[in-house]
RNA sequence: GGUCGUGUAGCUCAGUUGGUUAGAGCGCGUCGCUGAUAACGACGAGGUCCCAAGUUCGAAUCUUGGCACGACCA
C-alpha cells in the first residue's frame, strides 16, 4: 500500500486486494505500537467486565475448533472494551492429566503402569512437564494471527506451585469440613493405566464392539434337572458370580428341551427367540411370575468361591436365616430387551451389581449379610483365587471361559453382541472394565440443591442448556470421583499417620515444610543441584512432594507420610477463579475483582468437563458466604456447538477428496457432500494457518460470527469461508476504495476536522463543507438513519450476546450503502465542481458512515477495520484516535433515525426493482431509454414523497418519465383480500365466508366507499359486516398486454414505444460505453480528456451523435468529439448492425 | 433405553407474540452494467416448511404421537 502520491488524503487501495497480507502488516502494527496494552491501560479504573479463560492444553496441534472458541472469546472482550468496561484477559494452559502422560508414553514407547514406574516416576515427570509446552509456539501462533487479544506473558498455568497451592488450599477447606472421603466405589477401571476414569472421560471413549453373548444354566438346587437360563456378555464376570437376579413383574417360562432332556426357566416373552437361535422345539410347561423364582438357590457355573462358602448362611434383620450368596433376587433393571430376562450379578464389575449387593446386605445384620467377591487385580488379571486363569487379562480370558462352560456343559447358547462399550479414551485398544476400588470423593450432593440454584442464575446460551442438558446433569449428581492414580497431576494434599490413620490436608508448601519434624526436603535439592535447569514448579508434584514428611501429632513417634494419589485434572481447571490468581496465597486483590466473571465461553463437551468443575467447586468453597451471589463463577456462558468437517466422498470406493469434485478421482464414482466429524486420523479439515494464508482470520472470524448462531453446530467448509467474503468483507472494501478513489481524484480531505479523536460525527460536522445532517438530501439523511438505526440494533444484539443477529445487521447496513447509496450516489462523486455543495455532502456522508461503521465492525474483523481506519485518519497524524481498537463503541443517535424515510425508501427501491423485471420481461435491456414508466400505488400515503424522487428513478430505470396515477383500470385490476388479523377475532367462524365474499365483491366499488365515508359494508351470507380502511388488504393484480411488474405494494407500467429519437438515445448509450471500453483498452488515466473522433457510415449513428454530443462528451471525458475519418491509430468496432471506427487522442 | 437438540429451496441457515404471496446468502439460469472493473448489479427458476392427528375462523409457528439425524448419558 505504498503512497503513490503524498498529497493526497488518503492511500490508493490496490486493486487486488489481498487481506491476508493487511493483516500481516496490521499485526506488526498492532506489535509495535502495543495496541492491546493501550486499549486496557485507557480503561484502567473503569468498571470491569471480567473473562475467564479456558484453559486449553498445549500437548497438542490446535485445530480450527479452537479457533472458533477463541473467535467468540475474542469478539465480546473486544466489544465491551469498546463500550468503556476494562476488561483484562488473562491466558491459562491446562497442563496436567492423563492426556499429557499418555502422549509422553507413546514417544518412551511404553504403555503399562508399571513401565512408567521402570522407567522412572523422576524423569517421567520431567518429560510430562516439559511435553506440556510442546506445541506452544502454535498455540501462541493461531492465537495472534487469528486476532485473540488475551494476555498470554501472564498466563496461568496448571502445574505452577501458586496455582498448585491454590488448589490445596480449596481441598484442605474441603477435607476439613469433611467433604473429603475415601470411599469404595465401582468406577470405570483403565487397567493398563491403572487409574480410574471420570465419567466424562469414559464417555468420550465409547466404541461398537461385538462380545460374546453366553447364555448359561445356573442349576437350581431345590428343582430337578431344571436350570435358570441366564445371560451375559461378559463370560469372565461368571466366576465371581453371587447371584442371578430376575424381575418381578415378568413372567417367566418353564421350557423342557427334548434335546438335553432338560428343564429351562426364563423370560415367557423370549421362548420363540432363543427357540429360533437354538434351532430347536423347546415346549413351554408353565409360567409363572419372577416374584415366585425369588429366593431359589442355584448351583453357579464355577465353583471357587461356591465349594467353600456355598452352604453359608446369615441372619436376616428381619428374623430367620437365609443363603448368603447363589440365590435368585429381583431387580428392576432387568428387562426382556435382550438375553433370558435373568441376569447374571458380579457384583465386583458392575455398578449396579454392587447396588444390590449393597442392598442385600443391609437386609442381614450387621457381619453376616454376604461379602464382595473379586479374583481380579488392579492390573485386570485373575488373581491365584481362580487358579485356571490366573494371570490372563480379564477380556482374553473370555475365551478360555466359554471353553469351560462348554465342556462342564453349563453352556446354553453362544452368541454374538453388538454393543457400545467403553475404552480408554486415550489408548483406543484398552477397554476399560468396572472394578471395585478405593477413591478420593468430594462431597458433591449434599450441595446439589445450591448447585441448581446457582444454575437458575447463569445465562446460558442457548438457554435450553441450563434446564436441559447441564440443568439434568447436576440433578443426576454423584459424589465427584477426585483421585487418580497416576504420576502427571496436583497431587492429593493429604497426609496419614503411618500408626493411627489419622489424616491431615496441607494448604501449601511453605505449612508443609513447617510441621515439625518435616524432613525429605532434599530429595527435590539434590535433583534440582542434579539439574539446575529443573523447574522450582516441579517440587510440589511426585515424586518430591511424596519424599517429604514429618511428625505424627496423633501418636508418638509416627510419621505422616502423603497418599499417593494425584486428581483429577477437571478439578484443576475448574478452581481457575482463585487458583489463575494464586489466592489465597496471594492475588487476592485480583481475585475479587474478578470473581466472578462475566462471560466465559466453550464447547459444548464442557457442560460435564470446565462448565460444571467451575460451578461445583465455586458452590462448595463459595456458596455460603453471604457477601458472594449467585450466580459464580460466571454470568454468561455461551455454549458453542461441535465443529464438524465438510467432506467430499466417493459413494463406490469412499475414497476422500479434499475439493467438491463432481467424479472420483480413483475409480470415476458419484462423490458426494458430507459433513462428519473432524478428525485427526481422516485429515477431513484444513489447518487453521492455511486459511488464515489464503483467505484471512478475518474472513474466518466473519463466517464464524455472521453464518449461524455461535450454539449450531458449524461446519468448517472452506468454500463457505471463502464465499462469506464478498458478501461482507469485500463489499465493504469495494465502498471504501470507491471513496479512496474519488476522494483523491477531487482532493476531498477531511483535514479540515478539528480535533478528530475518534471522528464521532460531532467532530467530523466541524469539516469545511460539512453541513448538518438536516440540511442535506434525502439520500444522505437516510444512509444516516440507516446508520444510527444499524448502530442500535447492533449494540442491542450484541448487549444479548447475540453476535449472529448483529452480524446479520451490519451486513444488510453494508449490501444497503454499497448496493443503494453509493449506486445512486456515484454521479454526485462524478460531477465537476469540486465544490458543489451536494458532492461535498455525498464526501462527509460517505466519510461518516465509513469511520462509523469501521468502528462497529472493529470488534468482529479487527484486521480490515483497523486497516480502513487508519487511512481514513492519515491526514490528521497524531490528531486522531491511534487505532480503531482504542475508540469508543459507536453508539446511535436516534434522533437521526427516521422511520418514515426508511419506509419510503425501501418502498421507492421496490419499484426500482418492479421497473427493472418489468423491463427483464419486456426484454428492454436499461441502455435503452423509454419514455416513462407509469406507478400504480396500493397505497397513495408516500406517494407525494415519491413523486419528487422523480429523478432518481429515473436514472435507475433510465426512462424519461414516471407518472403516477390512481386511476389506472386500464392497467391494473384491484384485489381485496380481507385483513385477517384484524377480522379474525371479530368475525369467528365466519372467516372463510368473508374471505369469500371479499373475493366475490367489487374491489373497486369498497375501496371508493372507503376512500369516500371511510367505511363500507360487505354482505356475507346475508349478514352485514361494516368494514373500514384497516379492514381491507389492497392488492393489485397487472392486466395482461401490458409491460408490467407486481409487487406487494404497488404495480408498474412500462411505456415500451419506442421512437426514433429513443432509439437514438439508446445508440448513443452504446456509443459510451464503447469509448469507455476502448479508454481503459488504452490504459488511460481516468481523468485523462481526450479528442474523440468517431467513423461510420451509418446515418443512423451520425445522428445519435450530433444529437446527443454534450452527452457523450461529457461521459467520455472528451474535449472533441469529431464525425469523420480516423487516423491509422482506430479500431474498429460495431454497434448492432452499425459498424464504425474509433480513434482517441490524450489532450 | 434415557435426556437434550435439530428437521424450512441444490447447500448453509433466518423466520419475532399463530394471520393467508414463507425469506436471505451461496450455487444455478437469464440478462444487464462497464469511471468500484480480475469488480458490480438486476431478474428468474427452485419449497407437500419431516409425517400424522389435534387445538383454532386460520398452523412452518401451539399440543400430542411417530420418523430421521446429531450430541450427551446409560
Amino acid at each position: 500500500m505504498a503512497a503513490k502520491d503524498d498529497d493526497s488524503s488518503f492511500d490508493p487501495c490496490e486493486n487486488n486486494v489481498s487481506f491476508p497480507k493487511i493483516e500481516e502488516s496490521i499485526l506488526e502494527f498492532w506489535k509495535q505500537n502495543d495496541i492491546y496494552q493501550q486499549s486496557l491501560d485507557q480503561r484502567a479504573g473503569q468498571e470491569r467486565y471480567v473473562f475467564y479463560e479456558g484453559p486449553p492444553t498445549a500437548n497438542g496441534k490446535p485445530h480450527p475448533g479452537h479457533c472458533l472458541t477463541r473467535a467468540i472469546k475474542d469478539l465480546f472482550p473486544r466489544y465491551k472494551t469498546m463500550r468503556g468496561y476494562f476488561c483484562e484477559r488473562k491466558a491459562g494452559w491446562d497442563t496436567h492429566g492423563l492426556p499429557v502422560e499418555v502422549e509422553v508414553c507413546k514417544e518412551l514407547g511404553i504403555h503399562a503402569k508399571e513401565e512408567i514406574e521402570n522407567f522412572g516416576v523422576e524423569p517421567f515427570i520431567q518429560k510430562c512437564q516439559a511435553s506440556v509446552w510442546q506445541y506452544m509456539q502454535e498455540w501462541e501462533q493461531l492465537t495472534e494471527r487469528l486476532g485473540f487479544w488475551v494476555n498470554l506473558d501472564q498466563a496461568y498455568v496448571t502445574y505452577h506451585q501458586s496455582y498448585v497451592e491454590s488448589v490445596w488450599w480449596s481441598l484442605k477447606n474441603f477435607f476439613d469440613q469433611g467433604l473429603l472421603y475415601k470411599g469404595h466405589k465401582i468406577i470405570w477401571w483403565w487397567a493398563q493405566g491403572g487409574t480410574a476414569l471420570s465419567s466424562g472421560e469414559v464417555g468420550q471413549g465409547y466404541k461398537t464392539v461385538k462380545d460374546p453373548s453366553v447364555y448359561v444354566k445356573f442349576p437350581l438346587l431345590e428343582k430337578e434337572n431344571t436350570s435358570l437360563l441366564v445371560w451375559t456378555t461378559t463370560p469372565w464376570t461368571l466366576p465371581s458370580n453371587q447371584f442371578a437376579a430376575v424381575n418381578e413383574k415378568i413372567d417367566y417360562a418353564t421350557v423342557y428341551d427334548p434335546q438335553e432332556d432338560h428343564y429351562l426357566i426364563f423370560a415367557a416373552d423370549l421362548v420363540e427367540k432363543i427357540a429360533t437361535k437354538m434351532k430347536r422345539e423347546l415346549e413351554v410347561k408353565s409360567t409363572c411370575k419372577g416374584s415366585e423364582l425369588v429366593g431359589q438357590r442355584y448351583q453357579p457355573p464355577f465353583d471357587y468361591f461356591y465349594k467353600t462358602d456355598g452352604d453359608q448362611t446369615g441372619t436376616l434383620k428381619s428374623g430367620g436365616t437365609e443363603s448368603r450368596a447363589w440365590r435368585i433376587t429381583s431387580a428392576d433393571f432387568v428387562t426382556t430387551d435382550s438375553g433370558t430376562g435373568a441376569v447374571h450379578e458380579a457384583p465386583a464389575f458392575g455398578e449396579v451389581d454392587y447396588e444390590l449387593l449393597v442392598s442385600e446386605r443391609e437386609r442381614f445384620i450387621e457381619g453376616e449379610g454376604p461379602n464382595l467377591i473379586c479374583p481380579v487385580g488392579p492390573n485386570g488379571k485373575f488373581t491365584a483365587e481362580v487358579p485356571d486363569f490366573e494371570g490372563q487379562w480379564v477380556k482374553d480370558a473370555d475365551k478360555a471361559i466359554t471353553q469351560k462352560l462348554k465342556e462342564t456343559k453349563a453352556l446354553y447358547l453362544l452368541d454374538q453382541y453388538e454393543h457400545e462399550y467403553p475404552f480408554c479414551w486415550r489408548a483406543d485398544d484398552d477397554p476399560l472394565i468396572q472394578y471395585p476400588r478405593e477413591s478420593w470423593f468430594v462431597k458433591t450432593t449434599d450441595f446439589k440443591d445450591k448447585m441448581l440454584a446457582n444454575n437458575q442464575e447463569i445465562n446460558w446460551l442457548p438457554d435450553h442448556i441450563k434446564n436441559g442438558r447441564f440443568g439434568n446433569f447436576l440433578e443426576s449428581n454423584v459424589d465427584w470421583s477426585l483421585s487418580r492414580e497416576r504420576y502427571w497431576g496436583t497431587p492429593l494434599p493429604i497426609w496419614v499417620c503411618s500408626e493411627t490413620g489419622k489424616m491431615e490436608a496441607m494448604d501449601s508448601y511453605d505449612s508443609l515444610i513447617a510441621k515439625p519434624g518435616a524432613t525429605g526436603m532434599e530429595v527435590w535439592a539434590a535433583a534440582k543441584e542434579a539439574n539446575p535447569e529443573l523447574v522450582e514448579d516441579l517440587k510440589v508434584h511426585k515424586p518430591y512432594i511424596d519424599a517429604i514428611t514429618y511428625d505424627s501429632p496423633f501418636a508418638a513417634g509416627a510419621t505422616m507420610n502423603r497418599v499417593p494419589e494425584v486428581i483429577d485434572c477437571w478439578y484443576d481447571s475448574g478452581a481457575m477463579p482463585f487458583a489463575q490468581w494464586g489466592y489465597p496465597h496471594q492475588g487476592e486483590k485480583e481475585f475479587k475483582e474478578q470473581f466472578p466473571a462475566n462471560f466465559i465461553s466453550e464447547a459444548l463437551d464442557q457442560t460435564r468437563g470446565w462448565f460444571y468443575s467451575q460451578l461445583a467447586i465455586s458452590t462448595l468453597l463459595f456458596g455460603d458466604d453471604p457477601d458472594i451471589k449467585f450466580p459464580h463463577p460466571f454470568e454468561n456462558c455461551i455454549v458453542l456447538g461441535l465443529m464438524l468437517a465438510e467432506g467430499y466422498v466417493c459413494a463406490k470406493c469412499s475414497h476422500r477428496h479434499a475439493d467438491q469434485v463432481k467424479k472420483c478421482t480413483e475409480c470415476g464414482g458419484k462423490v458426494s457432500r458430507k459433513t462428519e466429524k473432524m478428525s485427526k486420523r481422516l485429515r477431513n479439515y484444513r489447518a487453521p494457518n492455511e486459511i488464515f494464508d489464503q483467505h484471512g482470520a478475518d474472513a474466518l472470524r466473519w463466517y464464524f460470527f455472521a453464518n449461524q448462531p455461535p450454539w449450531t453446530s458449524i461446519i468448517y467448509s472452506e468454500r463457505a469461508i471463502k464465499e462469506s467474503i464478498p458478501e461482507f468483507l469485500l463489499r465493504l472494501w469495494n465502498v471504501y476504495s470507491f471513496f479512496v478513489l474519488y476522494a483523491n481524484i477531487d482532493g476531498f480531505s477531511p483535514s479540515s476536522i478539528s480535533a478528530a479523536g475518534q471522528l464521532n460525527p460531532e467532530a467530523i460536522s466541524t469539516g469545511t463543507g460539512c453541513r448538518p445532517v438536516s440540511e442535506r438530501g434525502e439520500l444522505d439523511r437516510w444512509l444516516i438513519s440507516e446508520l444510527n438505526q444499524t448502530l442500535k440494533v447492533v449494540t442491542e444484539r450484541m448487549d444479548q450476546y447475540d453476535n449472529y443477529a448483529a452480524c446479520t445487521k451490519l451486513s444488510g447496513f453494508v449490501d444497503s450503502l454499497s448496493n443503494w447509496y453509493v449506486r445512486r450516489s456515484r454521479d454526485r462523486f462524478w460531477a465537476e465542481d469540486k465544490q458543489d455543495v451536494d458532492k461535498l455532502d455525498a464526501y462527509w456522508t460517505l466519510f461518516e458512515t465509513l469511520a462509523t461503521i469501521c468502528k462497529a465492525i472493529a470488534p468482529f474483523t479487527p484486521f480490515i477495520s483497523e486497516s480502513i481506519w487508519k487511512n481514513l485518519t492519515k491526514s490528521f497524524g497524531a490528531g486522531a484516535t491511534q487505532s480503531v481498537h482504542l475508540c469508543d463503541y459507536p453508539m446511535a443517535n436516534e434522533g437521526l433515525i427516521d422511520e418514515t424515510l426508511s419506509r419510503q425508501m425501501s418502498l421507492l427501491r421496490e419499484i426500482a426493482s418492479l421497473g427493472l423485471s418489468a423491463r427483464m420481461n419486456a426484454k428492454l435491456k436499461v441502455r435503452q431509454p423509454l419514455s416513462g414508466v407509469t406507478v400504480v400505488l396500493n397505497n397513495q400515503t408516500d406517494q407525494a414523497w415519491l413523486e419528487t424522487h422523480d429523478d432518481l428513478l429515473k436514472t435507475e430505470l433510465n426512462v424519461r418519465a414516471v407518472t403516477y396515477t390512481t386511476d389506472a383500470g386500464e392497467y391494473v385490476s384491484y384485489q381485496i383480500v380481507p385483513n385477517f388479523k384484524l377480522l379474525g377475532p371479530r368475525v369467528g367462524k365466519l372467516m372463510p365466508k368473508v374471505k369469500g365474499a371479499f373475493a366475490a365483491a367489487d374491489g373497486k366499488a369498497i375501496l371508493e366507499s372507503l376512500s369516500q365515508t371511510d367505511k363500507a359494508v360487505l354482505d356475507v351470507d346475508g349478514t352485514e359486516i361494516e368494514l373500514t380502511e384497516d379492514d381491507v388488504e389492497v392488492r393489485l393484480q397487472a392486466n395482461e398486454g401490458w409491460a408490467a411488474a407486481q409487487g406487494s405494494q404497488a404495480v408498474i407500467v412500462l411505456s415500451t414505444e419506442l421512437t426514433p429519437e429513443l432509439i437514438r438515445a439508446g445508440l448513443t448509450r452504446d456509443m459510451v460505453r464503447l469509448v469507455q471500453d476502448y479508454r481503459k483498452e488504452l490504459d488511460l488515466r481516468r481523468t485523462d480528456r481526450i479528442r474523440l473522433t468517431i467513423e461510420t457510415a451509418a446515418e443512423e449513428l451520425t445522428q445519435a451523435i450530433s444529437e446527443n454530443q454534450d452527452y457523450l462528451a461529457g461521459e467520455v471525458l472528451a474535449a472533441e468529439v469529431e464525425l469523420g475519418a480516423v487516423g491509422a491509430q482506430s479500431v474498429s468496432r460495431e454497434i448492432g448492425e452499425y459498424a464504425l471506427k474509433l480513434s482517441i487522442e490524450v489532450v
